[in-house]
DNA sequence: CGTGTACTTGAGTGGGCTCAAGCAGGGTGG
DNA sequence: CCACCCTGCTTGAGCCCACTCAAGTACACG
């Protein structure tokens, strides 16, 4: 088998002096005397796309800050497909769930390159304890995964919807900033967000390219994408109709 | 006039000292001479069965703690169908979310009749912003949350999982204690958290009392419930038939 | 005893699944 | 440069689970 996935290399020990996030970051509240006094080992992390960051039967050891990049929590049920349940992007924490559990909850792998900071699990806690600022900022940060988790799970994946309102909803929350690109993922990780059949993925992304409401364009800054056409995306996403809609094309 | 389903009464302040939930509670951190010092006005509500306890449409006001019976937080789609995104019972903290947003993200509503605590927002603020000790703990049960969402997610609502799998599951987790009781929800309920048709739910049901792992019992203390087979009821759920062929085994 | 709500049951349909084969593009090595 | 694979995507045929619509039953409650 091809090299399995374990791809990631160390940067060495991350500067946080001249990281650009730590004003917006989890950090923020920390100030740079305490880091330094602190001496923490936090590495500075470069993960290649697919490259797994931590699996879910690893005891938990750390927590990561994502500085660049996109990261997918997966599971697996038991027979064996598998689940995206999150996304995490820029300033997002991964593995906050491991301060309170020895047990990872997910697997987590790096949908695009990723640069991560990992901060040792025993440094983590001491950090939070001493600094209780850092713990509000934690609690806003977790709330906000369960807000989004909760749209995923009313949104993107009642089968009460039909597939092809789900997929452009989810098309939507895939677009780049305020223009009229969309992050192009595999055809086998739109259905394991959706929870449906990759060929079910491909049959309905080919209707909205026949409709020109979507079109492959090239790599992008951050890997491939669509361009797409966001008014005629968003009346589908909105389509609650149970009146059938064949657009039967002779 | 009709009380539409606003259906809760008021039994004055609650009394702190005489709380048998103190020490286990969100607020166990908090001494009761700031309790006392604090005079804050905390109303001790009693909600009945179906009873609103407040709407995704209304401006946040109040953070709740759960003291007694079983809360459902519901979504509604654009073509009005429910969706429950989860459930809250004894020493849960409802709408923690909008400590940080004006928009409440769910309709609370009672399962079974409930008593909550209600604490008015700006004195949750306060609260938490002087005891520090608290963030943690809402950290943790926001942490808490953030599993549930996300085992929702993996095991119930996967349509690549047959319904009559995720319902197994489903009766599992509604197990009471280490009995082999289970809560009787509505068939709607059911159908609304697996996200399948009220009439789907009453066939499959009926399959599992055709087959004698399921049986209707009376009211229990806290509701209706079902008498259930649990050896038989694990079996299904940890059916994986319709595993694909083509899958890698992991 | 009627009325409403919750649940049951049946018939027919269709969306999305499975299985299977074919195609397109990007490496890699000769 | 082509031949080869390998992986990811496409496309077709047939099937089945769960849906919809619709009518019937059980039970609670005034």
């Amino acid at each position: 088998m091809t090299t399995l996935n374990r791809t990631h290399k160390c940067n060495g020990r991350s500067n946080c002096f001249t990281c650009s996030l730590r004003s917006t970051m989890v950090c923020a509240d920390v100030s740079l005397e305490d880091l330094l006094a602190f001496h923490t080992p936090i590495d500075d992390l470069v993960f290649e796309k697919d490259a797994i960051i931590y699996n879910m039967t690893d005891r938990a050891s750390a927590v990561y800050c994502v500085r660049h990049g996109v990261i997918k929590l997966v599971r697996y049920d038991v027979s064996g497909n598998q689940r995206i349940v999150r996304f995490l992007k820029k300033n997002d924490v991964v593995a906050l769930e491991s301060v309170f559990s020895e047990e990872q909850q997910h697997t987590a792998i790096a949908l695009t390159e990723a640069h991560l900071c990992r901060i040792p699990m025993a440094h983590f806690r001491q950090f939070i304890a001493e600094h209780p600022a850092l713990q509000l900022r934690l609690l806003e940060k977790s709330q906000e995964a369960l807000r989004d988790a909760d749209n995923w799970l009313s949104e993107l994946v009642s089968n009460t919807v039909p597939a092809k309102v789900r997929l452009a909803r989810l098309l939507l929350q895939l677009r780049i900033g305020e223009s009229d690109r969309v992050h192009r993922l595999s055809i086998a990780d739109f259905g394991a967000i959706l929870g449906i059949a990759p060929e079910t993925v491909s049959r309905l992304l080919n209707e909205l390219m026949d409709g020109e409401i979507l079109m492959k364009a090239g790599r992008g800054p951050n890997g491939r994408n669509y361009r797409a056409d966001m008014p005629a995306l968003t009346l589908i996403s909105q389509d609650g109709c149970r009146a059938r809609q064949t657009r039967k094309t002779y």
